[in-house]
DNA sequence: AGCACGCCGACT
DNA sequence: GTCGGCGTGCTC
């Protein structure tokens, strides 16, 4: 009898056999039920075999094979063996963690209702039939002679709708926007996008990676549409990445006006089970022409993909941060080189890991250095020395006159400081204490809410009622300490009473539809003054910006993490191309206390190039990626001390590999933030020279880790760490 | 990861 | 006496 290889989702890296009766090749990629331990389990068939390696006896079989669903691609597969494989996650659990929530779940898939209903010819015919008197029924006929009507659309209409499908008169369509817009005419292309364009198009056919390295508002996205139109108009598919859900809705909807005609699904985590599974279904189903997603997309499977584009492809969202800690541009950029198509990574400011990878040819670089609306000059920016111009309740003099003058003037501004909440500590100005989280090694955060403060943890969330007096010394003078953007807020609405002022940060975005509503009540011009976190780096245009005030950058020239200025160049680049998009010109205000930095000098020569270099400098010097390749082993437990014997044994266990393939295993330490909701953390830092020499180091080492006692102790492995 | 088996403390 | 604590080991 044939022997199915099951991938289950159990944390071990091993396939699991059942005998199958009816069990043939066409089975490979589908969906099982089977037998483990005292219950069932979801499986995937993996491969099969004549026979197991386990005497006949010990095997189970399956329950059943699913069916009704198409097996899963052999290129889908081979995508996630090199997903499980690279970033060292057991097979079963990569596998099943790349499948729809709604897939994973035992009970039997029942159908999926369609996403539309449309008109079939037999039931055109029957329309003039319908009675008078079933006045619903005339409606719905009426609205479905204007075309396909999506099912979230149809309300009371459902049952009807049932009742049609099952005489003939209907049948399932793709939802389409009720009323197509009709595709505006693409924009003339500049000269250096149009170059761009041609020398994809023209390249000889295969894999080849191109970095788009162009300025904000140089038009990378006409570029990326003008690749697009190109595959769709042979009838293949496009993948497209984005870094957030916050930017699927807009980008789908340039999308869908310059695609009209077709097939677009947008696949995010933001989605219900029922959606993600719906879309995901039609993608397998090879009834989809391009896919628009956040990271989880690039593990799409499609069949006839010829080109993927990833988007502000240095964003530190492409990266997992837990189970499988895939980077999904890295993975895209595998699943390119594997089915020989090209890759199109664009940014205004790469990381320097894909930098590097064009400085030495393995990426072909495209430049766009102008911004595409001739009119639109990249903006002045000027640095404010704070130890001149002191702050006071975060504005510097000089900003508060640039404000001013902006107010004045009917222009609008933003102000860029990435704190969250009211302020950042509550001080105690009697004897320094700071008010700490009880649960992990941070302080709580001041935030306001109404007329109440209270104080919350970033980390763990715990929130808690500010102290009246100071727990240390008994002082009643507890104060605020730093700015967050709620108090910038409440500064700016005392300084120029007048203005009109919008926060955005996680708190205020939360809400679904927040952050449209907000990016439309600002170009709507109802708002003269923006305080924002990074958040607002994202996103679109406000055209009617002229002045982007930062606070607060300097942080993270202090930080510890040895990215934190890459992404600090990046973030002021981003809120820098804010600034005077449409026809006046844009002025940046940095608020710094070292002016004399080099990364602000090359912000202001909009010179990210000199930054790069600068960095990647020291990064050789430092043996830093991208001049070597890290992995992190990660432990967590109720004790440091136990989580850092563990990594100790670890690192004993992996000295004579480390030697045999060249890399280098540092000393245990406590992670940054050591402490998490009363979990304590420490890494292992695991160096190499090459991505293989890490490879080759990394499967035999792990076996033995897994080898090692654990209690209550949890491990994971991250490979290609960003944040430490 | 679950789930069972197994061997020691305070409860109807 | 046994209910249940979570340590250890297995799952085709």
């Amino acid at each position: 009898m044939p022997v199915v290889r099951v991938a289950l989702d159990v944390p071990l890296p091993k396939l699991f056999d059942y005998l199958a009766e009816d069990a043939g090749r066409t089975d490979i990629g589908r969906r099982v039920i089977v037998p483990f331990g005292q219950r069932r389990q979801i499986g995937l068939i993996v491969e099969l075999a004549q026979a197991s390696e386990l005497p006949a006896t010990q095997l189970k079989s399956v329950i059943a094979i699913d069916r009704d669903l198409p097996a899963l691609p052999a290129e889908w597969l081979k995508l996630a063996r090199f997903a499980a494989g690279y970033y060292q996650h057991p097979l079963g659990a990569t596998l099943l963690s790349l499948l729809p929530p709604a897939l994973k779940r035992l009970k039997p898939t029942r159908a999926e209702p369609p996403a539309a209903y449309a008109l079939t010819a037999a039931g055109t015919a029957h329309l003039p039939d319908i009675s008078p008197r079933a006045k619903a029924q005339r409606q719905l006929a009426e609205r479905l002679q204007q075309g396909p009507l999506p099912l979230s659309e149809a309300g009371a209409w459902r049952s009807h709708l049932r009742l049609w499908h099952r005489a003939g008169w209907v049948e399932a369509a793709e939802a389409m926007p009720a009323s197509p817009a009709p595709a505006s005419p693409p924009p003339q292309l500049t000269p250096d996008q149009a170059a761009t364009v041609a020398a994809v198009l023209e390249a000889p056919a295969g894999f080849g990676a191109w970095l788009l390295h162009g300025v904000t508002g140089s038009g990378k996205t006409e570029v990326y549409l003008k690749l697009i139109e190109a595959q769709l108009a042979a009838g293949r598919q496009a993948l497209v990445l984005v870094p957030e859900i916050h930017l699927t809705p807009q980008t789908e909807a340039a999308f869908r006006n310059r695609f009209p005609g077709a097939r677009l699904i947008s696949l995010h985590s933001g989605l219900a089970d029922g959606e993600r599974l719906r879309a995901w279904r039609a993608c397998l189903d090879g009834r989809v022409d391009l896919v628009l997603g956040t990271r989880l997309a690039v593990f799409t499977p499609m069949d006839r993909l010829r080109l993927i584009v990833v988007d502000e492809e240095h964003d530190g969202s492409y990266k997992q941060q837990e189970g499988l800690r895939y980077s999904a541009r890295d993975v895209a950029v595998w699943r390119a080189r594997t089915l020989d198509i090209p890759i199109v990574l664009g940014s205004a400011t790469p990381a320097l890991e894909t930098w590097r990878n064009a400085e030495r040819g393995r990426y072909r670089k495209l430049e766009l250095p102008e911004r595409a609306h001739a009119e639109a000059e990249l903006p002045a920016v000027k640095l404010i020395d704070t130890r001149a111009d002191r702050p006071r309740q975060g504005l510097s003099a000089s900003l508060t006159r640039a404000l001013r003058d902006r107010l004045a003037r009917g222009e609008q501004s933003l102000l860029f400081i990435n704190r969250r909440g009211y302020a950042p500590t509550l001080y105690c100005n009697g004897c320094g204490y700071v008010v700490p989280c009880p649960r992990c090694s941070a302080h709580q955060v001041l935030h306001r809410k109404g007329g109440k403060f209270e104080l919350r943890c970033h980390h763990c969330g715990l929130m808690s009622r500010p102290p009246e007096v100071c727990p240390d010394c008994g002082s009643l003078d507890l104060r605020p300490a730093g700015q967050g953007t709620q108090r910038l807020e409440e500064t700016l609405a005392d300084q120029f009473p007048g203005a009109r002022i919008l926060r955005i940060d996680r708190d205020t975005a939360a809400r679904r539809g927040a952050f449209a509503a907000m990016r439309e009540a600002v170009n709507a011009r109802e708002v003269d003054i923006l305080v924002g976190t990074q958040i607002v780096t994202k996103g679109h245009d406000f055209p009617h910006l002229t002045l982007v005030g930062v606070l607060g950058a300097d942080q993270a020239l202090l930080s510890p993490d040895f990215r934190a200025t890459e992404r600090l160049f990046a973030q002021l680049m981003q809120v820098a191309g804010r600034a005077g998009r449409a026809a006046r010109p844009g002025e940046v205000l940095v608020q710094t206390g070292y002016p004399e930095h080099p990364l602000y000098r090359a912000l202001q020569a909009h010179d990210f190039a000199r930054f790069a270099a600068q960095t990647l400098k020291e990064r050789r010097e430092a043996e830093f990626p991208p001049y070597s390749h890290q992995a992190l082993l990660r432990a967590e437990a109720e004790r440091i001390d136990d989580a850092i014997a563990f990594l100790d044994k670890a690192k004993q266990a992996g000295l004579a590999l480390a030697r045999e393939h060249g890399v280098t295993l540092f000393d245990p330490t406590p992670a940054l933030l050591a402490r998490v909701a009363r979990r304590e953390r420490a890494q292992l830092l695991v160096q190499a020279g090459s991505r293989q020499h890490l490879q080759g180091f990394l499967g035999p080492w792990l076996e033995a880790v897994r080898g090692l006692p654990t209690r209550t102790l949890k491990w994971s492995i991250d490979v290609d760490p960003l944040d430490f």
